[in-house]
DNA sequence: GATGAATGAGTGTTCATTCAT
DNA sequence: AATGAATGAACACTCATTCAT
């Protein structure tokens, strides 16, 4: 599916307002006015509401597939491998915030069926990706055996989001007085949190 | 502020239903029609929806308060008090997961400005708490210096809820068929995870 | 199904706006305004304009059944039966012409789906009478054999219809200058004409 | 006025859909994606939707007009000038269905105004037609006097249109199990039916 | 001559809330 | 104290039509 100048521009504004008001609390004629077009091409384009928002996923993920297979070519080692794609992962989260957001909600909101086969696909490849550094550093004895893998991906991203969720708290108990200096923040000191949260477990030798 | 027994069905009626369809996406009939009460009683008794959303709040931070105080107190090590931390920390999250989920939209919906005051509160005080186990952990030499301590407690609610939000990716890959499967999982297994990777996290020496 | 007074109100402006300008042809809103009354009051009270239909057949279906049971027992003639019967008749349609108009328009869509199990059920209950009048006729060797009774009724009804449908051509060709000039002449005129017409068929021998 | 192919294309299908599902209840992209062809079309051939319907007019009238003239000048009885006009009466309503069920509605619909004048014309011809039969029939005194001839033709048409409208009744209860069987009914039974009722109130001797 | 894009007005319906009792 | 009736505003969506090309 491809969209056209106008489409995306409606996919952004509506984006931006699903994640700051949720897809409820925002109605098509303020996405229209924003936009700056006409109430009736919302269902032009789209055919509905609903259907704006399988477009707006399609549209999002499609730009998130390949990207990451290159990563673990790199002749690094399995912890350097682990660094980078936490980085990758964050910075991926981060400038898709709004969707993931969107996701999360629709997600769990049991009245609405969005066709996730896509973004489920792109989880699956995420873990077997993990999957297969962190069996590679097992194997040079690096890692520790017994690692509940399927769990690593939820702490990060988990983390990241309930960071997010609460950015006003945390801009406030961090001191963090712009966007500029949340962001700065989130790439640098948050990300290596991370890092090292889950380089330890990996290295850690439980009792 | 105190509740009748009325009140407190329609609480827990409209907890239910916010959390699985959204503030946006219940109506008040609906509501009503659940709680088998007049549509006229929501407004009638707190005033309008939005101040119900607001007295659910407040009625179940109340609930949330006191309890862990004498953690703290008990002869343990640091260690076993980080254990029990996440642990306590989990299981009410858990208990509480349908307000937890509710506030988590509502926290970063622009649009909806409920007061939050109880809730930074019970935030603050968990922080502190841990704050001073890490601390004494550290005093004795147990944890290495540099956490940041403010990013701990994000990491365990947020990949709880990420985990929560994703119920039916995560029931399929782990192979979970009921909830009680699930929960018991959420109780033992990802406990056990958040616990390791906290106290590797606290322990791990970083190059 | 019982209607309270503001119901009926709403029912018998739509009864006038649907007959007068189909039921796609009229809207709430314009129900609404001449009823005086909300728009919402026609979902609050009917559940949807659909309904609100439905709500009117059943209305005015409710009247019409019983009246004509008597009329078979009077101990007159079978040829003064049918002159009743056809007076009795035409009376009921022209005083019930817009529903009639309504659902003669509705049943002969494919679009709508009407519940009109009553409707069926006071035809039938026509036919039935009629046949045992024919009968009774018949027996007295008064009426031929080889009558298709079936088609009796839609001549009579179509005939008014019909007349009714063109009604300012009609009025027109016949110098009916107003309403009472026109019911007169449908109360005369047109019920003789029928009943002569009807009457000669049952009589008539066929070479 | 005259219709190119497109245009034909387009009629026909509008004709099928307004019998179906009335004026209002049709779309003109309904018509459009039935036709093949753009919404724009039908502005831009027939300049609106209305416009639209009279043009349907226009194109059906036109091919109803003549035809008829001959039936009178062959020598035969009136009596059998009356069979054969209500047959060819009956087919070509018949054959003509929809245009007429829908004037049928949009006579006698309030809203709308269309231009009748030819479709006027042809009934006047029509009861010319019938009034010099049936004269022709007194002054041979094969009729009698006192006949409301204007009331004939709406006898005939009225009976017709009623029975199609109630297809599914009448096909039920007569046990007409497909579509051709019902047109064999309507051309045969039905067709009889009629001719022996006008015949009978031509030749009945009213007490 | 013909059409895809676009529009403003209108559709039926649902919403949270208020009012009279 | 409690509620059924009622309301105006808003909802997503469809309509016939127009316009630029």
């Amino acid at each position: 599916m491809e969209f056209n100048e106008k489409q995306i521009e409606i996919l952004l504004v509506a984006e931006q307002l699903f994640a700051e008001e949720g897809f409820d609390g925002t109605s098509v004629r303020e996405i229209a006015k924003i936009a700056n077009i006409n109430v009736a091409m919302i269902s032009y384009y789209f055919g509905s509401k609903e259907k704006l928002l399988e477009s707006m996923v399609v549209y999002r993920i499609s730009g998130m597939k390949l990207q990451l297979e290159n990563l673990i070519q790199e002749n690094i080692t399995p912890i350097e491998k682990i660094d980078k794609l936490i980085e990758f992962y964050i910075k991926r989260v981060y400038n898709n915030r709004c969707i993931y957001q969107i996701l999360h909600f629709e997600l769990s909101n049991k009245k609405r069926e969005i066709n996730l086969d896509a973004f489920t696909q792109v989880k699956n490849e995420n873990l077997k990706l993990l999957e297969s550094i962190i069996k590679e550093g097992q194997l040079q004895g690096l890692f520790q055996p017994n690692i509940t893998i399927e769990l690593i991906s939820p702490t990060i991203i988990g983390a990241l989001t309930h960071f997010h969720m609460n950015k006003p708290y945390f801009s406030e108990i961090l001191g963090l007085k712009s966007e500029q200096e949340y962001e700065n923040y989130v790439m640098t000191t948050f990300t290596k949190h991370i890092q090292k949260t889950i380089k330890a477990l990996l290295v850690y030798e439980d009792k």
